[in-house]
DNA sequence: TACAAATTATGATAAATATCATATCTAATA
DNA sequence: TATTAGATATGATATTTATCATAATTTGTA
């Protein structure tokens, strides 16, 4: 992890407009000086559950994954995000410490605004402060409605479910390096990590997928909505 | 449903110190003026996947379930809840519409109050948002909980995991009337109601539980704990 | 480059869970 | 009260998934 010394000034940020519209100069100075900027390479942990929450977090550039560990050691992945999303799920309202670890999934930058400065700001602007909201809350609405549609499913329909999430979320491309290994998809489906490349492999036999080094291509969109829907 | 006309003021309701503590007389008239009391039966359905949120609700007294219906019709039950949660959950901000639907599991007495109202009390007072988050929040929070902790566990340290709920969280008794079917068990734990039933014959059999009609008594918490810790 | 560790891969088998069938019991209601 | 739908119960069997074992391949790093 490396600190951004010269970082971005919020106000000629790119990605201002997405958050950041309609905030006065005295409102963009608060959150501008309370505001820090990191550097997380990929694998490094950025909070680790049982932390203190102490500053709002934007991911900015890069993915990042979402996991609890169990009291065997086991990880569950509870989601993966992609910029502009804030990643400090709904707990920032509700509990005092992270219920959840987030790692970085590739090189990834996020800012860091402190807890009381950006409560200040949403407290003198509550168009704002519903933004937040908003977007905060629909990441806990996406991870509860991503396990209602992966608990319906078995192994096939949930790699074909992650695998279009993939494709049609994140990438945007029928072709992409997996961000995540086998174990990991596992992780997030709840699946052992030998029947998810068993899957994987099964794909590719049938044709549904290519599969190079760490790159999965898509080859047949209709067949894999398919399993995702019915297998 | 039944509307209740002569509904308690806030100022003098039992359920005031638990969240409106410290609301002004004008900002109590806002919530109060928009506000009305329902009564459901057993098995009514308060609100239904899809419907426009128009309001707050609030659970003053009895039991509900929070639940989606997949395309094949069959029910995934994501909560169960008790006085004094909001049960509109993340959604109030996330969406326009209500991704569950929520039924009474037995009579049950909820506040509603418009969502305009509400939202200027929260833009007047914002300890009082900041209470209103917090307390929807955790709903939201105690779902994802709920789902990894279901996830790690088969069927045995599932059922021991909601019958353990059932009386430590909701009852607080050791013998209690089942509130929902053995179907809905299944519902709530990812499993067929066939496997749900043979569990709870288990545990009878094994002396960890006593059934008689609708009432389960544990017997046995020590054993119980221990099949929803390792089981 | 070479080594170690992690990842991908696949087979054989065991265990867990679902499905189908049938029966009894219970609760709602005409 | 008689009827019926739903809930509980249990067995037999099929299917799905996990576990264990072993090997090839890839990746990170000394």
């Amino acid at each position: 992890m490396r600190i951004i010394n010269d970082i971005t000034d919020c106000k000629t940020c790119i990605y201002r407009k997405m958050l950041f519209p309609d905030l006065s100069d005295q409102e963009y100075d608060i959150i501008n000086s309370a505001r820090k900027e990191y550097i997380f390479k990929r694998g490094e942990i950025i909070r680790k559950e049982g932390e203190t929450i102490k500053s709002f977090l934007y991911l900015r550039k890069g993915l990042v994954k979402l996991f609890k560990t169990d009291k065997s050691g086991k990880d569950q992945i509870l989601s993966i995000n992609k910029p502009t999303d804030f990643i400090n799920l709904l707990s920032i309202f509700s509990n005092s410490t992270y219920k959840y670890s987030i790692s970085a999934l590739e090189e990834t930058y996020v800012c860091d605004v402190d807890l009381p400065a950006m409560l200040d700001v949403i407290r003198m602007n509550s168009d704002f402060g519903m933004r937040v909201l908003n977007r905060i809350s629909k990441i806990s609405d996406e991870i509860i409605e991503n396990r209602f549609e992966i608990n319906q499913k078995q192994v096939k329909g949930r790699v074909a479910h992650i695998l279009l999430f993939l494709s049609d979320n994140i990438y945007k491309k029928s072709s992409f390096r997996m961000p995540i290994t086998r174990r990991e998809v596992g992780e997030l489906i709840s699946m052992t990590t030998e029947n998810t490349i068993r899957t994987f492999s099964e794909f590719k036999k049938d044709g549904l997928i290519a599969i190079e080094g760490k790159v999965i291509t898509i080859e047949d969109f209709e067949r894999l909505r398919n399993v995702n829907k019915t297998g």
